[in-house]
DNA sequence: TCTTATGTTGAATACGTATACAATCATGAT
DNA sequence: ATCATGATTGTATACGTATTCAACATAAGA
């Protein structure tokens, strides 16, 4: 019964040869719309289960100039927020008929070089997480028509799609949430390296901060968006005399490590001495050794966009950009004292 | 200068005739080996730039029955444990020269629908993390001639290569250690979900607490890897009038769940009245919120085997078959007492 | 019965590349 | 100048499939 005689690859011409039909009754056969009789189509999945033939996708890309395989490429892979963003892609987009080839790229730099690999193996579309392009590269893909939609992240040019939260205003919110809760001393542990969103949140909580007649009292540089960046972050800002009693953090990872060491080493009771925010709202943040209270990303949403774009450009190539927008929100746990001044006061 | 006037894919012929030569002498300019004169190379090289031509992978991998794909399942993708293995998977393939096609799958039953996707693609090889395959699947992969790596697997038929970690051995170094620390009441939290490294984690342990006399004293299923699930059993487990002293987790992720429990909600300081000990070792083991004593699975290791099995098999298809196990090793950080009974008896 | 429409079928071709083979070229030694 | 040697080149073919086209069969309608 076991045919394994020969590792040689089986082919659509050899279930015809064993069928007794034309190879493009095979082909017919395992192409949903074909023109097949039901006779044909039983010999034919007989022999097919006889050699254990397996259509060749690879083979049938090159002819219909379509492989159904999408790039993602992503930047930052431990994150627990860029993991979940992952696990949705694959997800969904196998569910539509789609593969993903994963570009891992350590650094945005390297992204001039994942890039023509993905071109290379003919993807029918490129997902971009926390990265945006180089000029160069995007012409890359401007050239071989592929499209390509950014996560966010959005490309001041106007030259690509992008779906993205609004880090600026979601920084505002914090920003605003912190002074109505009457904080005096705000600051602001951020990610230094090469990323948008960490300027644009820092951004918002600035102007709005500014906009309402007062200051931001410290600024910290975490470096990297790890946890261990906010921890010593958090150590160079508590340590001082003077120190702050709200701390906003460019996303989640960096708060739950400013809020271990602010709480382990120091003592400091979170929230009644010492209000901590963060960004993404990451599985961990909902723990409760963390009840981290945060901006929501709607990831959701931002995902089934970012497919739906990508799907529609590939489908009609019309050179019609998009831009998307959406809003994060505040989720308020116990992390923070953010009720208004009012309540308070009654 | 911008030639982007039909979005037509240019091929290696459009570069020849462009170029004045024949279309062999492309392929050749773009085959690292390739027999070709400068003076040609230089006119090919020119005129691909001109194009903006890229050599068609899919098209190669066809003739050279060798696509440089390779898939990896996944079934856990949110756990970080495996985060970090598909990180290390992706970069070092990747440096290697091979892509990887990213299958998730929400449970191990939907491998077998996942596979036939992997093999219609023609992948060089596959690598199935945290599950194994029905016998159905494996002589698909067989027929097809496809290497398979377990990952933090094994199959027990010894039909299949595997790397996994000594989980039986990992549950008797818990036991040893809490035993010797003198606890007198140890449990165990299990994953229920048809996970053979939780039923072996707990039979090693189990075994070993009863070689040296006695049993465990509480077992709950967690039912999931999860946090919320680590959480929910502590619950269970801790409420009862005579409580454990001590608590090993078929993960840490479990782990961190109990910790949680037990100090947030009951206020038990851990470890001097109840010691929780993990398995994996993930990056937030170390965190100093939890300082989580864990068995460190080699993950490094473990994958750089993995691929290296896999390459191997690819290369030379032979038909050997090769399991390795490596062991884990305790990494005692704060979350449990693990000294011997004599240190402190001195 | 003849016509028309509809459904099946196989032969031939194309997708974009790598490579075997034979032909050509350049080079240096004799 | 002649020959052998080796490097370079082009032609032709193969990889495994989808699809066009024409041929054919079948069934329905007149």
């Amino acid at each position: 019964m076991t045919d394994v005689k020969s590792n040689k690859r089986v082919s659509s011409v050899d279930v015809a040869r064993l069928a007794g039909v034309s190879q493009a009754a095979v082909s017919r056969t395992f192409t949903p719309g074909g023109s097949v009789s039901a006779k044909t189509r039983q010999k034919v999945l007989a022999a097919a289960k006889k050699l254990g033939y397996t259509p060749n996708v690879i083979a049938r890309s090159l002819i219909q100039q379509s492989t159904k395989i999408i790039g993602i490429v992503m930047v930052r892979f431990q994150n627990p927020f860029y993991s979940k963003v992952l696990g949705e892609f694959t997800r969904k987009l196998n569910e539509m008929g789609y593969r993903t080839l994963l570009l891992n790229v350590a650094h945005s730099k390297e992204i001039d070089e994942a890039l023509p690999m993905a071109l290379q193996y003919q993807v029918d579309g490129i997902i971009i997480t926390s990265a945006t392009l180089s000029s160069k590269m995007a012409n890359g893909c401007l050239r071989a028509g592929t499209p390509v939609v950014l996560f966010n992240r959005y490309d001041s040019s106007g030259n690509f799609n992008a779906i993205y939260c609004d880090s600026v205003g979601g920084g505002r919110i914090v920003a605003d949430a912190l002074l109505d809760a009457g904080h005096q001393r705000l600051a602001f542990i951020a990610c230094e390296k090469d990323t948008s969103t960490s300027r644009d949140r820092e951004k918002g909580f600035t102007e709005c901060i500014q906009e309402r007649g007062s200051k931001v009292f410290l600024r910290e540089r975490g470096g990297d968006y790890t946890y261990e960046a906010g921890y010593s972050a958090a150590e160079r800002l508590l340590k001082r005399k003077k120190r702050p009693d709200a701390i906003f953090c460019a996303n989640d990872l960096l708060a739950m490590g400013a809020m271990d060491y602010a709480r382990g080493q120091l003592g400091i009771r979170v929230p009644q001495e010492l209000s901590i925010i963060g960004f993404d709202d990451i599985p961990m943040a909902s723990w409760p050794g963390y009840s981290l209270t945060t901006i929501k990303q709607p990831v959701d949403w931002m995902v089934d966009a970012t497919i739906e774009r990508l799907i529609r450009a590939i489908q009609a190539p019309v050179a019609e950009i998009v831009m998307k927008k959406v809003h994060g929100i505040l989720v308020e746990r116990d992390s923070a004292r953010t009720g208004k001044l009012e309540k308070v006061a009654v």
